[in-house]
DNA sequence: TTACGGCCATGACACATGTCACGGGTGGGG
DNA sequence: CCCCACCCGTGACATGTGTCATGGCCGTAA
């Protein structure tokens, strides 16, 4: 019997995904946690074979649950996510994920890659893995990123310069660095093309 | 039998949907579409009795599909949404919505509520309906929503004024005035404090 | 009719932002 | 070692942005 913890903050997901899971006889949904902080919680003190997490949760998302848990627990880890960019798909396997599959899927293929993950393999969906090769990689700076994510909800340059303890004249240099590589010409525009390939 | 048709464009809540409701004895999916001008062109084809709409979906959105649907056929449409706010369920019920339901809500309280409309009633989610009653009306006039919408990529404040046709000065009379209003101050704030509260 | 309040539009002004040129510091190859 | 790339910081300048006072338009109430 596989074990299995599931995590979305979106109930409605949530309980279909445990409902046709619960009718697989070899699958146990063991958890159902709305946010990171619980599937962490949840997943050392159940010690499931295998989570199930959404990317995009509050307190802590699929990547950094994933993080926690390969440090402290034998659990195997299967990220699923509405934006499924190679950028996203690069963040998800450095974290240690076994598993990768975006919600554009039909959800008769989850069975399939939480028994396939918990026999040990691996599962990547095979177009992102594809569009991942044709090397979409961020080409910002470490410093950059950080800056961009500090003013990601329209923070004013001084504001950003305190976060990070910097001059503004710093910030509004690394801005207009990513501006540049970026082709836009705003910081809004910037965001959201870094939040659409998945680099922040 | 009740006859539904399903629109979403996340695939994987959509299949999952479709697979629980059919285990239902007097429920029949007769159509799975996965954007808002399919669910058009398949409804007005198929003549379901309950349209189950999601709210975000490319080409046209379920506020838009169920206006015309309310126009050419007899089918009840039910708007579900993950971003449940007093506005959004304003728009819904004003564009002749039967039923609203947050994606927050459980799976199994879907068939429930597709029998209540399929039988003539209606259904919108109560704490949601509590919220819209202490008036969370939108402060802002027509003329601001058009620029808040324009800019809300980021666009500058030229581009803006072009595609209103208008002075660039008048489009950032309008946006100071929204920043005023909302108590934020940047753009990219007040969008998404707007888009947060469905007024956009 | 006049007066009033709303929405819309405009232009002038102060300030924040983006751009550019520059220099110091650090770490990793050739 | 030098060179190079990256990071951090500064300051001056052009441009974009937010604020304000003002006026036109329209519907409503006195």
């Amino acid at each position: 019997m596989i074990r299995v913890l599931l995590a979305d903050d979106e109930g409605m997901i949530r309980s279909a995904l445990a409902a046709l899971l619960r009718l697989e006889p070899d699958i146990d949904v063991v958890a159902e946690c709305s946010d990171g902080a619980a599937a962490v919680a949840d997943a050392e003190r159940l010690t499931p074979d295998v989570c199930l997490l959404d990317l995009e949760m509050p307190r802590l998302d699929g990547v950094e649950v994933t993080e926690k848990l390969n440090r402290t627990t034998a659990t195997r880890c299967v990220i699923v996510t509405r934006h499924a960019r190679p950028g996203v798909l690069r963040r998800a396997l450095a974290s240690g994920a076994a598993g990768f599959l975006p919600k554009s899927r039909s959800a008769d293929e989850v069975a399939a890659v939480i028994r396939r993950v918990a026999a040990g393999g691996r599962y990547v969906d095979p177009e992102i893995a594809a569009d991942a090769l044709s090397d979409e990689r961020s080409p910002l700076t470490d410093r950059e990123l950080d800056v961009l994510r500090a003013g990601r909800r329209g923070e004013t340059t001084g504001q950003i310069a305190r976060t990070l303890s910097l001059a503004p004249g710093t910030v509004r240099n690394h801005i207009s660095a990513v501006l540049g590589k970026l082709a836009v010409d705003s910081r809004q525009q910037a965001v959201l093309l870094a939040e659409e390939r998945g680099w922040i």
